[in-house]
DNA sequence: CTAATAGTGTCTGTTAGACACTATCTA
DNA sequence: TAGATAGTGTCTAACAGACACTATTAG
């Protein structure tokens, strides 16, 4: 019999659940915030909404808020996200990284996991971002690597909102220290907003990610519409990489990955042939 | 004047931030997971304790415990490591991922960040595991992949420790589902012992980051003592990846990571030359 | 000498980068 | 025709896998 089951108390497992108190010890805080992006008219964006009270009153942060007790940290994001921007079925969401620095809310001790979230930009229409009226806006966002060593990389991270002339700029530095790799950071003179928090973290993480799995994986398609140009899918990824590539060798690579719909498209110049992606060859790699 | 700015509430920094009341909601409890690792004569190891109360009374498990209101996430798994092995100064250590679900411990709403720890074995020479009187022990550990197509990945993860005649064998499956990959596992028959909860998911999750990460980014040293002869390195890394490589490559490709420190070292046979790893060397990209 | 361990050389097919080229459409 | 966009072909250097080979030690 399981009742039959004590620990080194003489309780079952019923007795020891009954007696348990979670709250004999003081919790943190438990929140999520959601790195959103989408890419838009070959330019990669993410949404930042701009905070209204304290803590960093002012500053951009990313869409996020506290995990209730009975949901699930992936369902936590995505009503964070829901209420905030009205999004609601995002076509890729992938867990980025928990901080959890003492110090690093004013308010209380919060623990933060944060996520990466992907969405195609037609999804993005009905979003309250935008309105002239919101808090909440559109960035253009890039990040590009300045200098690379063997031990350094010196880069930068830059997002831009052309409607209300705002730059957030900062330089990121990755030093390798003995067996860790040491991160720091600073804004740049030429910005005139800035990021809530810690924020910069998840957004540098964000990008490394995209920017190193965008193509084996395939989640670049999770950017663009269902039938695409080769040239989008090219844009799309140099719009991620924040430079260009070569248009031979990339249509070389990313043609295994794609079926061709039969379909053509028009705008000026030579007809292009449409694609869809095939999942079938994406790369099974997530879990690194 | 910072004091002066306020809020849409009419409150200052410091008024909001004394007005603050953290226990207006009820808090989920955050803990941390260690998966620690090391090679000992040419195989992976990983240490487990056997629970010794509810929930998963008997089953293994990774070290761990709740995080302190005044103490980091990155503090919290050291301190805890520490308390449960006596393991000091880890030689790596880096996060693999959050686990969220709402009723993963039966106890209350637990948040938990796992992280995967490594060090050489002498490192662990005077760690309580090992004793007969322990209830903490080192398994051989080892993820193979038994069938791989493009949509599917089978792997096995075994554990097992031979002084108690204990298996712990999983079948772990990767299935590309639209844009995710879908992760399902199952004990095996074969097993006489099982790991508690969820911790099946981290221990896969760490295999895959060592796998992948092992020779690019030199994380492999961590394992290894800081002088070491080619066939050691060799011996470690096919312990990593379940399977041998080819002597010949293999140094080909490892000899750029290494210093020569001109001592050599006679077991058997021919003497060997004695390498230090030249971190400079080690690639920059730990943040995907 | 043999057994055991350490270490090297070379061939081959695949891939990544560079770059020059051709094709089809509108006006 | 020019201008614009779409798309192809080819060369080369680097790299990964397979595998046969040589070198140094103890006894």
């Amino acid at each position: 019999m399981k009742d039959s089951i004590r620990n080194a108390q003489g309780q079952t497992e019923e007795e020891f659940l009954a007696a348990y108190d979670p709250n004999r010890y003081e919790h943190p805080s438990c929140t999520c915030d959601a790195c959103l992006m989408t890419v838009r008219d070959g330019r990669l964006q993410i949404l930042l909404i701009q905070r209204g009270n304290f803590p960093w009153l002012g500053d951009w942060a990313m869409p996020g808020g506290f995990v209730n007790m009975d949901e699930d940290l992936d369902e936590a994001v995505q009503r964070e996200l829901y209420e905030e921007t009205g999004l609601k079925r995002p076509a890729y969401f992938t867990q980025l990284y928990t901080f959890g620095k003492v110090d690093r809310d004013p308010r209380t001790r919060v623990i933060t996991t944060s996520y990466l979230i992907l969405c195609p930009p037609q999804q993005t229409a009905k979003m309250k971002a935008g309105d002239d009226a919101a808090d909440a806006d559109w960035f253009d966002i890039r990040k590009e690597t300045v200098k690379r060593t063997e031990k350094e990389r010196i880069a930068q991270l830059v997002m831009r909102c052309e409607k209300r002339d705002l730059t957030i700029a900062y330089e990121i530095r990755d030093r390798a220290k003995d067996n860790y790799i040491v991160t720091t950071s600073r804004l740049l003179k030429r910005s005139n907003a800035r990021l809530a928090g810690d924020h910069y973290k998840t957004i540098n993480k964000a990008m490394d990610v995209l920017q190193h799995r965008a193509v084996r994986t395939g989640i670049l398609f999770n950017l663009l519409p269902r039938e695409v140009t080769l040239r989008q899918i090219q844009d799309a990824y140099e719009a991620l990489l924040g430079h260009p590539v070569d248009t031979g060798n990339f249509r070389r690579d990313i043609k295994k990955m794609l079926v061709p719909t039969g379909h053509t498209r028009l705008v000026r110049g030579r007809q292009s042939a449409l694609y869809s992606f095939n999942p079938l060859v994406a790369y099974l790699e997530e879990n690194l």
